[in-house]
DNA sequence: ATACATACGTA
DNA sequence: CGTACGTATGTATC
């Protein structure tokens, strides 16, 4: 392993280390391809869609402001430029007369929108460079080249995969793949691992292969593979036309056959960089817009809720993040059986960590662990390699409740030791549940991610060195090494950053008192697995798929013709078009065949095909799950399934590969499917605890409602006892009628129901779901007090906020779009009581672990359902645990205004236990 | 191959 | 015009 890993920081002895580079953020030069820009956008908005009153399009001006608006917002550049070609005729078209030839003349109507987005640009005060006989391509490539020796970062927005070659580790280019919304980030990495070639090697691969839309044909019979395979063979294509006569076969005679297409290819996509420019980078500051100008552009282009969405833009400005320079990184190799020693040099220290590999929990390994001290110096243990000496050091310092960790998604990296026999203990910090708890409703908490949004620098930049020449992007062992101590450098730079963001935003707590000890819970919890009874599985499986034969059959009948059933687009037509049924709810595709609207249809018309096709979704949706179910039993005959902790932004778990957390229970055929999940062998009983209207009880106890409190304690059940109250009448004399209502109405003010939405659910008049809002609020004024308390404090702060503090960020809360302000305030009402529920479990979860363990139990943890959890008993232990989960989960609250009720059931199957 | 829309299961 | 999720299928688009 010794000579695999080679020192990072003496493979560039003469980079300068950031450390002593000039203070102050790391300027980021946007460079866009204006023309390409454009035309991407052009083709990806529909025209008819996009223009004036008058007629005039605008898709191209609408798609290329947007996109540069969400780049200025990404990206935060502190420099910025568009380059736009200068007509048609360049120096290349003059070396060769049919270059981009095959372009179609501009369509229409996409003339005048160029001039449309100088418009904008120069409202937006973004400089603008263009220069006869000269493409875009090579001004953006000269100020590229210029920025990178001024030490900047280089973005580059362009179509043009010619673009491609100007990458490495201070530029990347972002390259738009479908419309101008997603765009790639190609980085030296990226570029090889698409290419099979780096990005300096690029151009001599694409005067292989040719390009298309330059009109420069290729070699034929030769793509992107092989001519990888010649460059990395031969050393660049001055190596493969040294040694042209060495390839053999068919493609190395198409190869000579073309060698002076393709040298003339080289020569015309090798870009320019020396092209005279009015303008240095340094003149490319980002400028604050013209305020007026803006608006009088954006109101000759119609274009309202863009320029609304770009001035809240910068609204939100307000505190970009500071970068955060990758300080010197040291990779070392301690001598062989001195890993234990380096270790316990730093003992005290927290240090951070990458694990490479699989961390799921069936089928887990790990390749590679890196480690990263305070002082950035590294190393990597490559696992397949590693001595059984320092093996023996890593598993105990891993092991270490002791030794601080930080890491980046401690329970995947958890799984992947525990796949090779090593124990994680000691992480006191997890930069993905950090992020999460600082902002939870983000898509994405991956550790590039990550580094780009809180260290305004990317992951595969290469760590500890400010500039520098070409990148060694050979995948040999030592790179990936190298790139395994960039991680944990960044998981160790944002355990900093992140740490003191939880502190701003009262999270700390949750962090180490909640999330991190649940890691270890769930991580067992998943290892462990549901016992899964395959036959009972296999048997459900032929009798759903009984029923989807015959129903589609009948459904066939019913007809006279057969349809694919599972089509809402030829359900339509079976049902407005041949059938002529009455239309149902309007959605994008026509109208909709939900089932709500079959049922109603059916009662409308008695068809029978309704009916049938009713049975049939059931049917197959059923199947559908046990067929899912089956194909996820792993060897060990259980289903393991995986809990997400970071993805639902109210705070609860999500449950993934299979989803244990929607399986079915409100129908009986539906339930047979619990039948299946059984307990183990060794084990003498499953066993479920859930909480009792868990969300009523938190709205009693945020509300401090008098009566809704009085309700819960009175043991009552809460239903009737609070239609008594609504409707004036004892409580033994509330009907079922009013109890329904009751119940929907209560459970629909946790969601931010509307007089509306009542109104469709009771199917009664919107006048009586008003009326009857108002005489809940009458008898129940605290709740609609919180209610509108909760909103309007959110609005104020930004946020909501659980009863362990957890918070969610709302700020759409402010929005002038009615409909999305609509929606963040319905979030705004919910989260509170949803996320408050996910903190209470949370602590359930840790409680009942805690007790089962210190007190030496068998039983354990398998699954958790929102407000249930699912234990599987070991022999003799039924009423311990009972009662202790009971005790746990009654106490998770601490002192709240209401007492909390848990159901508990037992049986040998989830259905049996359930209750 | 990939993303979006529809439909529907749970709390 | 009720929140939070995950999955499967069909369909359109590259």
């Amino acid at each position: 392993m010794a000579d695999r890993l080679a020192p990072v920081s003496d493979n560039q002895p003469d980079a300068a280390p950031a450390a002593t580079a000039p203070t102050g953020p790391r300027p980021r030069l946007l460079l866009v391809d204006g023309h390409s820009m454009a035309f991407r956008a052009f083709f990806a908005l529909p025209v008819d869609k996009f223009s004036t009153v008058n007629g005039e399009p605008t898709n191209a001006v609408y798609g290329f402001t947007s996109m540069l608006a969400n780049l200025l917002r990404d990206e935060s550049p502190t420099h910025v430029a568009v380059a736009f070609d200068a007509g048609r005729s360049t120096f290349r078209t003059e070396q060769y007369a049919e270059y981009k030839g095959t372009r179609d003349a501009t369509p229409e109507p996409f003339r005048g929108q160029v001039a449309l987005i100088r418009k904008v640009l120069a409202a937006m005060r973004i400089a603008v460079l263009e220069k006869p006989n000269i493409e875009a391509d090579d001004i953006l490539a000269t100020l590229s080249v210029q920025a990178q020796a001024a030490g900047m970062d280089v973005l580059i927005s362009s179509g043009d995969r010619d673009m491609f070659q100007l990458v490495n580790d201070q530029v990347t280019i972002l390259y738009p793949v479908r419309g101008v919304s997603d765009l790639w980030r190609m980085t030296p990495e990226a570029v090889t691992e698409r290419y099979g070639v780096g990005p300096e090697r690029y151009s001599d691969l694409a005067a292989l292969v040719g390009e298309s839309s330059d009109n420069l044909p290729g070699i034929p019979g030769v793509g992107p593979k092989t001519a990888a395979k010649w460059i990395t063979t031969y050393g660049g294509l001055e190596g493969v036309v040294a040694h042209v006569d060495r390839i053999t076969g068919k493609a190395g005679e198409a190869l000579r056959a073309n060698l002076d297409q393709v040298l003339l290819n080289r020569r015309l996509n090798r870009l320019l960089t020396d092209v005279e420019l009015p303008l240095t980078p340094a003149d490319l500051t980002v400028q604050p817009w013209d305020r007026e100008e803006m608006l009088t552009v954006f109101d000759a282009l119609e274009f309202r809720v863009l320029r609304e969405r770009m001035f809240a833009m910068v609204a939100a400005e307000a505190s970009p993040p500071e970068p955060v320079e990758a300080g010197e990184l040291t990779l070392v190799t301690p001598a062989e059986g001195t890993l234990g020693d380096w270790l316990r040099e730093r003992a005290g220290r927290r240090l951070a960590l990458d694990v490479r590999g699989k961390g799921t929990p069936v089928g887990a390994d790990a390749w590679s662990v890196a480690v990263v001290d305070d002082g950035g110096e590294a190393t990597v243990v490559d696992l397949a390699e590693v001595s059984p000496a320092d093996e023996k050091a890593l598993a105990e310092w891993l092991a270490d409740p002791a030794a601080a960790k930080t890491v980046h998604g401690a329970k995947a990296a958890g799984h992947a030791l525990a796949g090779r026999g090593l124990l994680l203990a000691g992480v006191t910090f997890d930069v993905e549940l950090a992020a999460y708890l600082c902002e939870p409703d983000r898509r994405a908490y991956d550790l590039a991610e990550l580094t780009f949004s809180y260290l305004r620098r990317e992951l595969t930049a290469d760590a500890g060195s400010g500039a520098q020449g070409a990148l060694d992007l050979e995948l040999d062992g030592s790179d990936d090494a190298r790139r395994a101590a960039v991680r944990a450098a960044a998981v160790a730079d944002l355990t900093d950053v992140l740490s003191s963001e939880l502190g701003k935003r009262g999270a700390a707590r949750l962090l180490t008192e909640v999330e991190l000890p649940l890691v270890d819970v769930l991580g067992r919890l998943e290892r462990t697995g549901i016992a899964a009874d395959r036959e009972h599985l296999v048997e459900l499986e032929r009798y759903f798929d009984g029923i989807v034969t015959s129903e589609a059959a009948d459904a066939y009948a019913a007809i006279g013709r057969e349809v694919n059933l599972g089509s809402p687009k030829q359900l339509q037509e079976v049902l407005f078009d041949q059938l002529g049924m009455p239309k149902t709810k309007k959605i994008k595709s026509g109208w909709t065949t939900d089932a709500a609207a079959l049922t109603d249809l059916y009662a409308r018309t008695e068809h029978p095909f309704l009916q049938h096709l009713l049975a049939h979704r059931d049917a197959i949706r059923l199947r559908q799950t046990v067929e899912g179910l089956l194909r996820s039993v792993a060897d060990d005959g259980r289903i393991h399934t995986t809990f997400m902790q970071t993805i639902a932004a109210t705070g609860r778990l999500s449950s993934t590969d299979p989803n244990l957390q929607n399986i079915p229970i409100r129908t009986e055929d539906g339930r047979r499917i619990r039948r299946a999940f059984v307990v183990g062998p060794g084990y003498e009983t499953l066993l479920t605890a859930d909480y009792s209207q868990i969300e009523m009880r938190i709205m009693a106890h945020l509300s401090g409602d008098e009566g809704l409190i009085e309700a819960f304690r009175s043991g009552e059940d809460l239903h009737r006892y609070v239609g008594s109250r609504v409707f004036g009448v004892a409580t033994e004399d509330v009907t079922s009628e009013m109890r329904s209502k009751i119940k929907a109405m209560s459970y629909g003010l946790a969601y931010g129901l509307s007089s509306f939405g009542l109104s469709k659910q009771l199917d009664i008049a919107v006048g009586e779901a008003a009326g009857l809002m108002e005489d809940y609020f009458g008898r129940f004024g605290g709740v609609r007090d919180y209610l509108t308390g909760v909103v309007d404090e959110a609005r104020a702060t930004g946020y909501t906020a659980t009863i362990l503090g957890r918070r969610r960020y709302l700020p759409d809360l402010t929005s002038d779009n009615r409909q999305r302000r609509d929606t963040a305030e319905r979030m705004a009402l919910n989260a509170p009581i949803q996320g408050s529920a996910a903190d209470l479990i949370k602590v359930a979860m840790l409680g009942v672990d805690r007790e089962l363990t210190t007190r030496g139990l068998g039983s354990r943890l398998l699954l958790q359902v929102h407000d249930e959890l699912v234990l599987e008993v070991a022999p003799g232990e039924r009423a311990e645990v009972e009662a202790l989960v009971r005790e746990q989960m009654g106490s998770a609250g601490g002192d709240l205004s209401v007492p909390l009720d848990v159901s508990v059931g037992t049986g040998s199957s989830w259905h049996e236990a359930g209750h």
